[in-house]
DNA sequence: AATTATAAAATTGTGTACAATTTATTTCAT
DNA sequence: ATGAAATAAATTGTACACAATTTTATAATT
């Protein structure tokens, strides 16, 4: 699909990230190096890249599959309360006019979109947050917890958690209107219900 | 805990580490695999993961020493203000007797020690506190700065910034008297004084 | 049968050669 | 000289062979 990454590390990286995301790996089998460069027809060297990259990621741990148990995803929620609540705070003063533009397209696209398009718009909703408090360190925590909260995020749109996109839109109200305390609060509650759910709601 | 680290690559991630820590390394100088490589008698596939290692770890950018800007400081304290804040807050009705103990012993160490021993106690009582909190993905994001702080911590212990060990003191007693609050409130103002003390001392 | 010791297999770590790509240098036309 | 194009050099990416280590299976001892 793309031109510039011919690289085979990419390449394997995407592939087996696919794989563990989309549950066609069993979670016990172990991830060797040798297995997966025979599948992909490539060297173990770009494996080894693409594997290490996983394993910062946390979706692998020491060469097999990482399922979040409940603590592991409390943890993660716990770190995204105090990042993305104190990017929401942030937002409400400095935001720009484009954002906040782009950020309501995603509350529109939450009421009228397809599973997958709401899908996107979720994440594109927390990330323009998260961009929008101009701290690049916290967008690369964030970013390095995606693949993990993309599995939290498929429980609750596709099981369609009640309230999901209104909380968006009050998040949205009050970052609009300046007010940061309440976006923060709005956020934090919000992805408090986004975790209760999606516990309780373990879909693969 | 001292395993068997005859690998290659953890040796030449120690050595590369120190150097740039020691500021043994022109900022400017490319580090290249295969210059590394001949230096320190090995291949370069040890190299390169230490590099991948040290990249993660934001120690270096693009093959080159990264050296953190005043804004790239203020955006790392941003989040150990978040994340150390909420760990001083929760150890504060969670920690555990013995690590309250080691939190006092660090204290006693900052009056009273080298400057070495002071540089490690005051590593040791922010990791102490860190790790109470009981989030091993917290304790990931804060190692993963250590580093980076490094660089703080050295101007901010060699210079002996004033009141350094009473602030710790202070935040000891508020979390042996089980104060939440006042615990998170010390601890931001105590990074953000290291912090500005760091940007108006750059020492190397 | 359980436990330990030994051997075999699988897997990861490292070195090295070469290909692909990026970066630096030279050449040439204007 | 300046800038574009061509070329050379440096560097990274990949494959593969072999060594070191870890894991698994097998045998031996109690």
């Amino acid at each position: 699909m793309k031109k510039k990454d011919v690289h085979s590390y990419t390449y394997a990286y995407e592939y087996i990230r696919d794989q563990i995301l989309s549950g066609k790996i069993d979670p016990e089998t172990k991830l060797t190096e040798t297995s997966l460069a025979e599948k992909l027809g490539i060297s173990r060297t770009p494996i080894r890249s693409a594997i290490a990259k996983l394993e910062q990621e946390g979706l692998i741990k020491n060469k097999r599959i990482f399922i979040p148990s409940s603590i592991d995803m409390r943890n993660i929620f716990q770190v995204r309360i105090l990042l993305e609540g104190y990017a929401a705070k942030y937002c409400a003063n400095f935001i720009t006019e484009n954002a906040l533009l782009r950020l309501r397209e995603c509350v529109d696209i939450g009421h009228n979109g397809t599973t997958e398009e709401i899908m996107n718009a979720n994440y594109q909703f927390h990330q323009i947050i998260v961009e929008e408090a101009n701290n690049p360190l916290i967008t690369d925590i964030i970013e390095r917890m995606q693949s993990i909260i993309y599995l939290a995020r498929k429980t609750v749109v596709q099981q369609k958690r009640p309230f999901l996109i209104e909380e968006h839109e009050l998040i949205c109200n009050a970052i609009e209107s300046h007010n940061g305390e309440l976006a923060e609060q709005l956020m934090i509650e919000h992805l408090q219900k986004d975790l209760e759910f999606s516990l309780n709601h373990i879909s693969n």
